[in-house]
DNA sequence: CTCAGTGCAAAGGATTTGCATGCCG
DNA sequence: CGGCATGCAAATCCTTTGCACTGAG
């Protein structure tokens, strides 16, 4: 709960760790990591929330539609940034897993926010559990699973 | 596991009866259980899986794209079909839960294809708790949850 | 008769791509 | 220099909509 009530300070150097590391993810790949994807990272981070796109290059008017889309994509590929489709338009934008950690959604029908939950480790171990024996019936090989909940948050 | 065997005959009855209960529902809210309608329910039925819409039409090349968008858009307000996004440009297209019972997801990263499976219901209890002990401390009011494994199906 | 339903063609809207230019290594 | 990265505008493609027509009650 103290990831909310970050002091600046620590959020600086939570960024520049952050930086350091997706700029490696990256180099590796051989691609650059530039102002716009850094400021595209900053501003997922800052959300702390999935974003689509508009709201995104709102958020940081010197973003380009299209390079903001097509740098998401190399991040993406990168393993940096994920994709998530709920219903609607718009595809939402966050920090991919090994950044944020293993979560899951609330994604609201009413106003249409998502917020990031997490369960706890016994739970999310059954889950694991149950869904390899799944895949083991099945011949199915998990990569990931997505346990999203929808209904109406708080404020709706 | 018998389902996908099921004989003709049953198949048959399993059909009648179905739409059956479509019919009525879409009674209920004033709208008319047309053939076009009751096609887009067959070739869901007969698929097995969730369906994007070319497939869908080119299952039956009667029905005409913009009406099958439109009836989809009636059955899913009816209850009787659902929506689900999954990566991608589509939206998939299955029976509701109400009709097909209670399930979830393996979506395969390189074909593309969506199976359903069943959880134990020992599971699906757990999950459920879980999902209403985080509810409870979110404020968030949720109707239903989706799980859905990632990954590769036994075919790629 | 009336009104929901249908099909065609055109519009809408999110995302992608072509291309000329800018910038880091 | 060389090639990735950028930004604008135009293209794409899924989905929705306008409109005139058809068919069921």
């Amino acid at each position: 709960m103290t990831e909310q009530l970050r002091q600046s300070a620590e959020d600086r150097e939570f960024l520049s760790e952050l930086h350091a590391q997706i700029g490696g993810r990256l180099a590796q790949q051989g691609h650059r990591y530039t102002s716009g994807r850094r400021k595209l990272v900053e501003v997922l981070v800052l959300s702390g929330q999935p974003m689509i796109l508009p709201d995104i290059v709102e958020a940081d008017p010197k973003l380009a539609q299209s390079s903001a889309y097509r740098n998401l994509d190399v991040l993406v590929r990168c393993g940096v940034i994920r994709r998530i489709n709920v219903g609607g338009d718009h595809t939402y934008f966050e920090l991919a897993e090994p950044l944020l950690g293993h979560h899951h959604h609330l994604i609201c029908l009413s106003c249409g926010s998502i917020e990031d939950v997490q369960f706890d480790s016994e739970i999310e171990h059954l889950v694991d559990k149950s869904l390899n024996e799944i895949s083991a019936r099945t011949g199915f090989t998990p990569t990931t699973h997505s346990l999203d909940l929808h209904g109406h948050c708080a404020d709706c």
